[in-house]
DNA sequence: CGCAATATTGAGGATACTCAATGAAGGTGG
DNA sequence: CCACCTTCATTGAGTATCCTCAATATTGCG
């Protein structure tokens, strides 16, 4: 592999998703001039709430967790951050968000000032950052949704739809047969994530997997034979009757 | 009271929070050429899920919910729009809210097409609603938390304070003694903000009210005696020990 | 004044939580 | 290379919080 530092933009593989995506060649180079790359192993931490963030980027590759916690220890995840992914708020030194690498996790780097004079000179990064914003807004309020409202077996079936959406999404590979999930979540991040406890992800997690709607591959990896019949058990009824 | 379309964006008393807030004289000249006012009775529904949004546009005056809805009733509001709030996305036609009058509610508006040409236009606008943007992410991922983790009791409370800090920042009266908070909320819509039943809200609002942290005034209307009082009630302990 | 909408309160029940024990997996060192 | 330990996951039993269903107040409005 290549050492990233050495990795161009219009080889990577989050080139048409990220804030960047919208960029010309010309553009990217200026990109080019000023990122950075950062690497992560499975269970590092990012940053912790409160402090300093000097930087802001995207996620390459692998798989970031983002929470806020109570002083009294209830955690609650706010975002699951996947490649193209963007992390650090501009005009903001701090995140109020612990972030902790799920998966070994890669992250294309802008120190915040020149990424925040990237905003103001670059239309094509700063519509496509608003877009993505936004993007992240509806996906927020989507799952305000799923913790508002729905059962822990609907919570669980949303969560794996969601991140196969995304999957498929980005590799383009039709959604036909089989679909062989990496989730790198303990039950633990999952709990987070859904607004439950361990055990109780556990214990619909088997029983999903008992009724044969997923199946448990190796670890940190779930089959779905039938994406159609997962959605369905997310209490959201796409198909009209 | 003036004819609102007689109202001069100078005067408007949402002037220094909404996505104008940073212009200047000229450039609020532009606004003012285009924008437009609407209004809406309490009850009355501003968009449905999935309609045509011509228009985006600033709350003046008044409250709005915004929810979404699953298919077999259950609903879980997404947003309490509140004055100088922002409704709908530049870029998009429909919204996928339902956007729903809580009072009598004016609108400041801008047909899309044109909004978005000012988007382009004007930095002070683009970067304001940039960062509104970012701070209304910020306030779904707080919502997160209290759905995922809050007991209905901090969630009551969580819903009263966030109001009443946002009328605090907005009148800039000093929070001193009793604090008599206008909440034109059904205990169904409270509901539906916070997760949980009509009943389970009626019944956690009498209990606070019980305990002296809140008092009933009129229909509608909260008496908040001890401020800090309350905020010990949303679970998020910001006294130090 | 009376009806419709909203709010309160009670009784009983279900879902998810707590506490606890056991099992599986992965890494370390003898 | 295997025993041991730590971490993670599963499963069970009992419980608590919040939901459901239902009856009764209260409010506002025509």
């Amino acid at each position: 592999m290549l050492p990233h530092g050495d990795l161009h933009c219009s080889d990577c593989h989050i080139r048409h998703r990220a804030v960047c995506s919208r960029c010309d060649e010309a553009e990217l180079q200026r990109l080019e001039d000023v990122k950075f790359y950062r690497r992560y192993e499975a269970g590092q931490r990012i940053v912790w709430a409160g402090d300093e963030l000097s930087f802001v980027g995207s996620v390459v590759s692998g798989i970031a967790t983002m929470s806020q916690s109570m002083e009294d220890g209830r955690v609650q995840m706010v975002g699951l951050l996947l490649p193209s992914d963007f992390i650090g708020r501009p005009g903001r030194s701090t995140t109020p968000y612990d972030i902790v690498a799920a998966s070994d996790v890669t992250l294309c780097c802008f120190r915040r000032a020149p990424f925040e004079q990237l905003l103001e000179d670059m239309p094509h990064v700063s519509g496509r950052f608003l877009e993505m914003t936004l993007d992240e807004l509806d996906a927020a309020r989507e799952w305000m949704m799923v913790l508002g409202r729905k059962t822990a077996r609907e919570r669980i079936a949303s969560l794996l739809v969601s991140v196969a959406r995304r999957e498929a999404n980005f590799s383009l590979v039709p959604i036909t047969g089989d679909l062989r999930l990496h989730l790198p979540l303990t039950r633990e991040a999952m709990s987070e994530y859904l607004g439950l406890t361990i055990e109780t992800v556990s214990r619909q997690i088997s029983q999903l997997s008992r009724e044969g709607v997923i199946a448990l591959d190796e670890k940190r990896r779930i089959i779905i034979p039938d994406l159609i019949r997962l959605e369905e058990e997310t209490g959201e009824n796409l198909v009209p009757a």
